[in-house]
DNA sequence: TACCGAGTATTTTTT
DNA sequence: ATACTCGGTA
């Protein structure tokens, strides 16, 4: 036991031999925060106040999950199958496999990746003559997911217009739709679970008497639903040990709300909140400049790092004229980083949006320097891998309408989008999948379509006893997908991905402990479609099946789901790598988001310029300038030894050329911290004096915005772009016009007789309007 | 059915 | 600049 406190420093030490009540770590940057965590674990199993199977440990990230485990399995010696460690999503997947007929699931239910959602809601909207115009299907996957996020069901949402009465209708029949389908998506794992604990008091008195010690990394992301889904499994005697930092919240955008952190103080009594404000990652001046930036936030719990490491050098700031200017500085930077012996692995790019990466790329191609963008496609996410899924999916579940519809005709049969519009109708007017109503569909069309089915269900009987790696052998070769991409030109990347597949479909046997012969599917489902209803009924004879030909020890757990369903899960669950490339020494490029949790030797933040970063569009939303600084202070600590700022007056956007200030950032920022690599232009001198820094309200934006930019005379836009300034017209500036009403001007460029500026009408959204043309009356106020 | 051109929309993203 | 979607035509 001394061993596993060794080395810990006192509020560390503090945080992990806590006594068995609800506490609050506040664990700030390079603190050692996963540390704490699964030593606390450790600790509690080692001194038996807790069993493994008492632990459920719940991340964001699969990837935190699995470093848990891992680190987990190096500091105690025992086996930790017992434990509930996961992703919240992954948790709840668990649950409802396990406890599928409570929840009122098919066995072989399936989730919907996000995408799979969207060509779900579009197939709803198409079969309802819904018009796509009025109803975008990315609206009502959004007001889908953010009314489930609030455990709201349909007859629950609010609705006072006609137009949302129209959304919770729609929302209403995409329930209905997946439920028929046999498909969730990502919120409905948790909401369905919730709501099965809700509902079903045994189960969770069961669950609750189990986990004794609940676990959450990075609490400050917990959404809405997941803070009532722990707090229903915490219950009235469970303990939750929640390790977070406020200032790290940067997902407020997909529904994170940091606002759980006081909630949970609250209302779980916590008496002790501790504080982990030793820094392991930084020298001085980078925490120093990360401190005093993020004491500019107003909603804070309040914490300040510090090291025991020196100042080290300090940060560097340099402004470039151009874009491309500031990549080629940077590189520069680089290469004497490289020089001095700096892995390239140890240096990052990051900036705000992924369109920026773009022209530092290019500098590092010129420069002949190694590089990996984060922020690609992922691996099931490609889209030969997504046919083969879809195939995948028909095999283990036919009334996967989603998965019919991507496949039918991929590699195409011959199968036309009249035959298929036929064929929903007849599903509709069935209301069965579209898989039972190729039976009605005659003439040509029926039997292509009947075709089609005969070779899934084929497929489904040639692999019965197959195990999964084999499976999806013979599924790539059979379905056609093999033949397809050989007889294309780009195929070959392709192919190589499908085979890829197949590899992993190995490596998921073997991580989650199946036996290697254990065929894929241990019912038999060569009925069809018409077979999925035995299913349902043949629960406990599937799970005592599997339970058999799983390895010896296997969990329940993992046994209740099929090799298959469990790897069908596995890929919407985790999509896998997004990097570009993998493997090599390559300088490391990302958002500041992908950087989070990650560290580097050095680190370069670009673009550091009003409207990118802060984003201009931050300044619409609530708090927005308050996560933006939050991310900067994300940013700002990613550095180990080197921290370099940068930012271009000018930048290529979206094709124009855009004149920006630096970012307000720098003005938060310790001179004393800083060196400047070029000379630091005064606020008050580049604008012709104008320096007021009021606070911020709807106008906080057009202090430093885009139109208020000051430009070098030499630049052509400049008269025009102050004759602009002079009418009025500047970021910010509330406006009128008379067909669409009222907004806010968000961009202005161009100059003379093209002179335009953007708009966000409230009622009519964003536009483009020429000033010459467009009769735009000021608003003041 | 495949390809082309017009139109459009570009903050951040995990599960 | 660019990437993606959609609808029309060969």
């Amino acid at each position: 036991m001394p061993d596993l406190l060794a080395h810990l420093n006192p509020e560390q030490l503090a945080a992990v031999t806590l006594p068995n009540e609800s506490a609050l770590i506040l664990a700030g940057a390079g603190s050692g925060k996963t540390r704490v965590l699964i030593t606390r674990i450790a600790w509690l199993i080692e001194g038996r106040q807790a069993s493994p199977s008492g632990i459920l440990g719940v991340t964001f990230t699969n990837k935190a999950a699995k470093e848990m485990l891992t680190r987990l399995t190096t500091l105690l010696p025992i086996n930790t199958r017992g434990m509930w460690i996961g992703t919240f999503h992954g948790l709840c997947n668990r649950l409802l496999r396990t406890h599928y007929r409570e929840a009122g699931l098919p066995q072989a239910f399936q989730i919907l990746d996000t995408a799979d959602q969207l060509s779900s809601i579009k197939r709803l909207l198409k079969g309802l003559n819904v018009d796509e115009e009025k109803y975008p299907p990315k609206n009502l996957q959004y007001f889908i997911n953010n009314a489930k996020e609030e455990a709201l069901r349909p007859d629950q949402v609010e609705a006072n217009d006609a137009f949302n009465r129209r959304f919770v209708e729609l929302y209403a029949a995409y329930e209905a739709q997946c439920q028929r389908e046999g498909v969730v998506d990502f919120a409905e794992l948790l909401l369905r679970s919730y709501e099965l604990l809700t509902r079903d008091v045994a189960l969770r008195q069961h669950y609750q008497a189990r986990f004794s010690h609940i676990l959450v990394d990075e609490f400050q992301d917990t959404n809405r639903l997941q803070y009532a889904w722990l707090k229903l499994l915490a219950g009235a005697h469970n303990s939750i040990f929640a390790v977070g930092d406020d200032d790290q919240s940067i997902y407020a955008f997909r529904g994170a709300n940091v606002g759980n952190m006081r909630d949970f103080e609250r209302e779980f009594h916590v008496r002790h909140l501790i504080k982990l404000e030793q820094n392991y990652r930084s020298h001085g001046h980078i925490l120093d400049a990360a401190n005093i930036l993020i004491a500019n936030n107003s909603k804070r719990l309040g914490k300040d790092l510090r090291t025991d490491a020196g100042y080290g050098e300090p940060v560097r700031v340099y402004e470039a004229a151009t874009d491309t200017q500031e990549a080629g500085w940077l590189v520069e930077e680089m290469r004497a980083l490289i020089n001095q012996g700096v892995s390239r692995l140890d240096i990052a790019v990051l900036y705000r949006s992924n369109a920026q990466s773009r022209v530092v790329e290019h500098a590092l191609v010129a420069a002949g320097i190694a590089y990996k963008v984060y922020g690609g496609l992922r691996f099931f996410e490609r889209q030969e891998v997504k046919h083969a899924l879809a195939y995948l999916r028909l095999i283990d579940n036919p009334t996967d309408d989603t998965a019919f519809m991507r496949v039918v005709n991929f590699p195409t049969r011959g199968i036309g989008a009249r035959s298929l519009e036929q064929l929903s109708d007849l599903a509709r007017a069935h209301n069965c999948p579209l898989a039972s109503a190729v039976a009605y569909v005659t003439g040509k069309a029926g039997s292509s379509l009947g075709q089609f089915l005969h070779l899934i269900e084929r497929i489904r009987a040639e692999t019965r006893l197959m195990n999964l790696p084999d499976l999806v052998r013979h599924l790539v070769q059979a379905s056609g997908l093999a033949a397809h991409y050989q007889n294309e030109r780009e195929g070959q990347d392709r192919l190589e991905n499908l085979e890829e597949l197949v590899n992993a479909a190995s490596a998921f046997i073997s991580e989650e402990g199946f036996r290697r012969d254990a065929p894929a599917r241990v019912l038999p489902m060569d009925a069809g479609a018409t077979a999925a209803p035995a299913v349902a009924d043949a629960g406990a004879d599937m799970v005592d099946a599997v339970l058999d030909a799983a390895a010896p020890g296997a969990t329940t757990l993992v046994a209740a789901m099929t090799p298959l369903a469990g790897f069908l899960s596995h890929a919407s669950l985790e999509a896998g790598d997004n990097q570009a490339q993998a493997g090599q020494d390559a300088v490391q490029l990302m958002t500041i988001h992908a950087a989070k949790g990650l560290e580097f030797t050095a680190v370069f933040v670009t673009g550091l310029e009003e409207g990118l970063f802060p984003h201009e569009n931050s300044a619409a939303e609530a708090d927005g300038l308050e996560e933006e600084r939050r991310l900067m202070y994300v940013a700002i600590t990613r550095a180990k030894e080197r921290l370099y700022l940068s930012f271009a007056q000018s930048r290529m956007l979206h094709g124009q050329t855009r004149y920006n200030v630096r970012s307000r950032f720098f003005d938060e920022l310790p001179e004393g911290a800083l060196k400047w690599l070029t000379a630091k232009v005064e606020a008050g001198a580049r604008w012709g004096g104008r320096s007021d820094n009021a606070g911020w309200g709807k106008d906080w934006f057009a202090r430093g915005g885009v139109a208020a930019a000051p430009v070098p005379a030499a630049l052509p836009s400049y008269v025009e772009r102050n004759r602009a300034a002079e009418a009025g017209f500047r970021v910010g500036q509330a406006v009128f016009h008379t067909k669409f009403g009222e907004g806010t001007v968000t961009g202005l460029e161009g100059s003379g007789a093209d002179a335009r500026a953007q708009v966000n009408f409230k009622r009519h959204g964003q536009k483009w309007l020429a000033l010459s043309v467009a009769k735009l009356q000021l608003i003041e106020d």
